[in-house]
DNA sequence: ACTCTATTTAGATTTTTTTCGAAATAGGGT
DNA sequence: ACCCTATTTCGAAAAAAATCTAAATAGAGT
């Protein structure tokens, strides 16, 4: 289950800062660091969870790589939680 | 903000399969132990985050305590993954 | 081919999380 | 009061995740 890779990658808060970031418009690895007091290497480290969960997807361009979302993958998540029960409204017992 | 503690808590496939166990009924820590091959003080730790993410509610009765879901939580998680753009369809940019 | 810029990888360290066994707590029942 | 069962807390050890600096890679432009 890749599912587990996906909330994991979620888990942490500087991953769903990223991916904030990355609603809006796509950026590149540097411009994605420079909006965290952490390395550059750090920064690289997380985008690299990220990918690897299929959250983002990535274009090279020149020297710089450019990442964005890929929303489909929360879909799965959301999957997850409905089954929870998690509908908003009160749901009976069976 | 607590989120980041139920996406913590959520993040764990422990914890995610006692939420699991606990979707038709509540059960005692003793029972949600059992199924699991960890020690009683290990899922307990595990029952305890889960209790501080607001994930689950505590009965006591007897010596028992009960654990029930608190569906109720999951959807602040709910609204941040529909805010990032996964609402199923393809929504344009503004 | 060399150099510059952007990014990633390597290796090591620190921090956080998970886990355990043993001891402590709590609430009956006798 | 004592014992029994259920659960939690404590303290330590092991495992996993995040972080850094330095070095490696990659692609463009000259």
């Amino acid at each position: 289950m890749a599912l587990n890779q996906t909330f994991k990658a979620i888990a942490d808060p500087v991953r769903r800062q990223i991916l904030e970031g990355l609603k809006s418009h796509r950026q590149s690895a540097g411009e994605i660091a420079a909006a965290f007091q952490l390395s550059q290497a750090t920064v690289s480290y997380h985008l690299k969870l990220l990918k690897a969960a299929g959250l983002v997807n990535t274009t090279k361009e020149k020297n710089f790589v450019y990442y964005e979302l890929n929303t489909s993958v929360f879909e799965e998540m959301l999957t997850w939680i409905y089954r929870m029960g998690a509908m908003g409204g009160s749901q009976d017992e069976d």
